[in-house]
DNA sequence: CGAGGGTTTGATGATAGTCAAAGTGAGTGG
DNA sequence: CCACTCACTTTGACTATCATCAAACCCTCG
């Protein structure tokens, strides 16, 4: 049974923006079902030409791009209410692969839809250029992260994005917000080895500045750590959903 | 003399997606004049409010992020066609900052035009998710290479990346192309340090792959070159021109 | 109990950063 | 026409951040 789009458990949190009842409508008539995969398993692969574009309405995965030297470069993490698939929708295929850290379960979408979807709802096709020009601006923050800041400010500043993330989704529950992926990812995600992101970490958390243990994300001293990532921790916009 | 746009000398570039008359038309109501400005100028500043959106006719220039320590990234390279101030038009303000690096001449447009623009335009609306997607895709890739890429394999990636865009504008004179940034802005968009930088691109120029020098860049061995920068040197698809 | 995925730690080394100074060329003014 | 400045490039010496290698540890799971 799937979730309809009218008792969307996303669209009440903090992050995302109202939608009219007609949105919700039609956007109900865009979803054609939903996707359940394991942790592990690939959603979108570059270079594919996928039929389909998804919500990730539960779970959290990520997206990368693949060097041919084996190398893996995390793009982004990809939490609920995120958009998969535009790159495919516009362009024809993917430029990044995505995967499922956990169980996931996506909206899908026809992509053969997807064109008079917008077209018919300036709005929405508002809402899209508002989500590429975000994940853009996104991308330009963390290309500055990878290439300017120390590995020191260069985790504190990914830890304290993850987190006003996870506050924005509601997804706070006694300080701590859940973060399923490993070292590694992270690591990949800052252009960092392994080693040294555990290091870090751990001189993180003996400075008492945040911890990242068993899945969970705990932040102690917000301030300290916005000072070291070199940022001031304003919260994001409130942004469309699909 | 502003030029008109069914005019526009880059319309025929082989960059450049054909474009209707009547969309000529339309950008042509759309365009609200010049701007000419000299090297060294801002052309938008991150976090300004500014009213107008740019597309760049003539000269080149350059976007990029400031951290609070003063350190620098550039993001992009700005080339003819390319479209400014999406940010701006869309969320409100800029993410980034853009400095013309040469002379630059820009078509200026309204920003309160923009709205009705595109949302007339189904295209037009396509188009601006095109582009936004696409820079989304290669700013993923300019991450790859900041994060996951050695120097020496960095700087051939940009170089050729380069000469690949100057290409597809025809702007390649005798086998060279003009090049006319410092290489502080190759260094502050690769993430290396100025020296470092320099040190790199005479090892590849002695190793005949490449030469960048008084402001003109030659390949000498593509091949070579690619296999350093670990791509597969494809032309870039069309681009709708705005 | 052994295997396997992930985390942690220590030792060693290379890539790339920093510092400093000299070289080059264009532009300026005496 | 010759200093002189200024912005950029080049080179060398030294250093540090971060990568690599290796091994131990911890947990869960079959």
């Amino acid at each position: 049974m799937a979730v309809e789009c009218k008792n969307c458990p996303l669209r009440g949190r903090d992050l995302f923006q109202g939608m009219s009842s007609e949105d919700v409508k039609r956007t109900q008539r865009f979803k054609s079902g939903e996707l359940v995969v394991d942790p592990g398993s690939s959603i979108l692969m570059e270079g594919s030409n996928a039929p389909q574009l998804y919500t990730a309405l539960r779970g959290m995965g990520l997206r990368y791009n693949m060097l041919p030297d084996g190398s893996r470069q995390v793009v982004n993490l990809v939490f609920p209410g995120d958009f998969i698939g535009l790159q495919a929708g516009i362009m024809g295929e993917m430029a990044h692969s995505v995967e499922a850290t956990t169980h996931m379960t996506l909206c899908v979408f026809n992509r053969s839809d997807f064109y008079d979807w917008f077209t018919f709802n300036p709005t929405r096709a508002f809402d899209l250029i508002w989500l590429a020009a975000t994940e853009e601006h996104f991308l330009g923050e963390t290309l500055a992260t990878v290439g300017q800041r120390s590995a020191k400010s260069a985790v504190a500043w990914a830890l304290l994005k993850i987190y006003a993330r996870g506050e924005a989704l509601n997804l706070i529950r006694n300080n701590a917000m859940p973060l399923p992926y490993r070292q590694q990812d992270l690591a990949d995600l800052l252009g960092l080895s392994l080693v040294h992101t555990n290091k870090t970490l751990t001189h993180l958390r003996q400075s008492q500045l945040v911890s990242w243990n068993e899945g969970s994300l705990m932040i102690n001293d917000r301030n300290g750590l916005a000072k070291i990532a070199m940022i001031d921790d304003t919260p994001a916009p409130k942004r469309p959903l699909i």
